[in-house]
DNA sequence: CGAATATACCTCGAACTAAAAGGTATAACA
DNA sequence: TGTTATACCTTTTAGTTCGAGGTATATTCG
């Protein structure tokens, strides 16, 4: 009946996140630009990935966030739980171990 | 029309063949256990992804196969094209790229 | 003042990848 | 003889991400 694993590679929006609101609270349109900036131009995502991502978290228990109204214009700020934090942890831990497994098959030469 | 580019972290499955058949010419069910192998059991691909992945691959043209018959089984021994190595070199490079994104924000301190 | 751009939120549909399961067939081993 | 290992393959399903679109307010510039 197909129950499926998530693919092996995926996970890294969420964790980019996770990462940028363990430092401080940001809201989502910071969060676009933020992920672009912090990874060096080298990752860039859209509105429609960080949005729906914010959301899943926070229905999750991994966000908690609070309204916040700025020169006319409503923010939603969010900011890390606890739960949030252990989330992080794993989702750092399943990267580093995935970026080494990759690295050392780039790296490795093959002896017969 | 929604003319979606592929998903940023993906092609690692194919780069991990493509590496692997740079150093040798390999059949899909030895690359099911080598990839398991190089990659220090971090990453296994089933059959499910490796066979359909070398089909295209080769289609594409960046494979080319000889079927040869051992013991009674026959195998198809997959090798790369000079098409094959400029795709390679190409993923490594994206993979690097993205690679170091991830590790720049997880350990980059946000300095507000 | 009016128009364009930037800020800020959001959702929906399509595309793409990868996972799992299932299917065939031969050989070896117990 | 039956089970396990080798070796190929496809199809279905699930999951993720992408892009396009939609709303609304503020600012900037001609």
């Amino acid at each position: 009946m197909a129950q499926s694993n998530p693919p092996f590679m995926s996970g890294v929006p969420e964790l980019l996140l996770l990462r940028l609101l363990d430092q401080q609270e940001m809201y989502g349109y910071e969060l676009v630009r933020s992920v672009r900036t912090i990874t060096d131009e080298a990752i860039s995502l859209g509105e429609g990935v960080i949005y729906p991502a914010l959301h899943t978290l926070e229905r999750s228990g991994a966000l908690k966030s609070r309204r916040k109204t700025v020169g006319g214009r409503t923010r939603v700020y969010y900011s890390l739980t606890g739960k949030g934090r252990t989330r992080l942890e794993k989702l750092a831990n399943d990267w580093r171990r995935i970026q080494g497994g990759v690295e050392t098959a780039l790296e490795t030469a093959v002896n017969a």
